[in-house]
DNA sequence: GAGTTAGAGTGGTCTGACCTCTTGCAAGGG
DNA sequence: CCCTTGCAAGAGGTCAGACCACTCTAACTC
């Protein structure tokens, strides 16, 4: 109502740069691993000082689409995707985000992941979980580097599911739990029985057999759960739903 | 050198303010809803400048842990959990996620959340169900609003899963899919057989029946599924279009 | 030829000034 | 008395330019 109104200049800036850059990604002008111009320059070309375009660029970078690395240059993500990895931690401590419904979460999607890779999966992920379960029982003498191949196991599971979504966010749920299981597993003395659970996982994945897949893949993860002393305080397991997609878990 | 831990104490201003605000809620100095010091007195008591500060505070706003108010201050985020709600679109643009993906998770997520609600669900649960679901059949006229108490239900649900978790990446996936259902929701014409739908899953959790539940979930997701006219194609390409990367870069 | 160093290019930080928005309060008008 | 109006304090937002820190390359030295 007053004077004022000399200019409307769309007002935050952080947004104006991240629409911009969502343009030319939707549009296909940025791409994975590309490089975006430096910041004197782009910010040169968007009419706004390279301040603010570093508030922009950081905002990218917060939620992994973007990846910064100084004094090389900016780069559009190319890695798996990635929501949140190292946020969940953060949210959860502000939520009171509980061990057990981690795994909860965690052993609903890796299941269904694991039926999935069984419907789906195709030899070059079947020669990969091989190779991983391998360097598993390679490594039952360096627990630390049975956890990285343990990871790895599970990631190419999630690969060969066939939906990047749903591994994505497994990456988010696991990631958050693995400073824990890092010391974990430097105790832990039966490596070897986890291996075979893992060799066994991957037979049903190679069989094509989604419900035995899903079934092992929750009896594996129960045990991990319990290794790492977070049973749920009185309460009996509720086992899982099993739906219309792929034929049934009869897990019991 | 190899990817390891963090890095030194001083480098990285960014992470230094976000591992200081990390250390204020874990040990429960700041909780949800408080409101931290002002840019100038705050980079003051950090020692670093307001710029790495704001640096820092826009990294933790882009990953949903504060939020900020122009002209008002700085909060830590109080309302539910938030997995880059905003960023799954650009991520999903990115990696090319497909729309039947997106319902491969969300059907998968929201069939155990009913289950479970199913099974955990309380009176006050049951009652804001059962609100929700009387807003539908008032909104029969109007989808827009019929929109909103249909996303409230689900969102319902899965407060009465009792696992936040589950429940925030619910509320990631469905939010990116949010601004195709508001056109979709337009021209639909069967909103009472929705609004029933939701009424019988309702009726499903309250009696605790975990499996109809889900079931019901099930089924009325696929119908939204069609609805948006997105059936899974047949196939989808696998071009995979990799570009030279700067020397050095790993992927992991 | 192998090792070292200087430079260019890129992101990171600092300073301090000014702009915009929100809010609360106080003065003025009904 | 109550409501409206307007201002000012305080908060975040933007800007400009200088300088620092890191990487990589290429020319230089031994």
């Amino acid at each position: 109502m007053p004077p004022g109104m000399t200019e409307s200049p769309n007002s935050h800036r952080t947004m104006q740069v991240v629409d911009h850059v969502r343009a030319l990604i939707e549009n296909g002008t940025l791409q994975p691993g590309d490089r975006i111009p430096p910041e004197r320059e782009f910010a040169r070309t968007l009419k706004i000082s390279r301040s603010s375009l570093r508030t922009g660029i950081g905002y990218l970078a917060a939620m992994g689409v973007m990846k910064i690395r100084h004094g090389v240059g900016t780069f559009v993500a190319d890695g798996p995707p990635d929501l949140g990895k190292g946020s969940l931690s953060l949210i959860g401590a502000l939520h009171g985000f509980q061990l057990w419904q981690m795994f909860e979460a965690r052993i609903l999607l890796e299941c269904h992941l694991a039926a999935l890779a069984a419907e789906r999966g195709r030899e070059e992920h079947h020669a990969a979980m091989a190779e991983e379960v391998a360097e598993m029982f390679a490594s039952l003498n360096s627990p630390l580097d049975y956890l990285i191949h343990d990871v790895m196991f599970h990631r190419t599971i999630a690969q060969a599911s066939g939906n990047p979504i749903l591994a994505a966010i497994m990456e988010t749920v696991t990631s958050s739990m693995y400073d824990k299981r890092r010391k974990t597993v430097e105790r832990a003395t039966d490596l070897r029985e986890s291996a075979e659970m893992h060799r066994e996982i991957y037979r049903a994945i190679r069989a094509r057999k989604t419900g035995e897949a899903s079934k092992l893949m929750e009896q594996h993860l129960r045990m991990a759960q319990a290794a790492q002393g977070m049973e749920r305080p009185a309460e009996r397991k509720a086992g899982l739903t099993r739906k219309g997609r792929a034929p049934g878990a009869r897990s019991a």
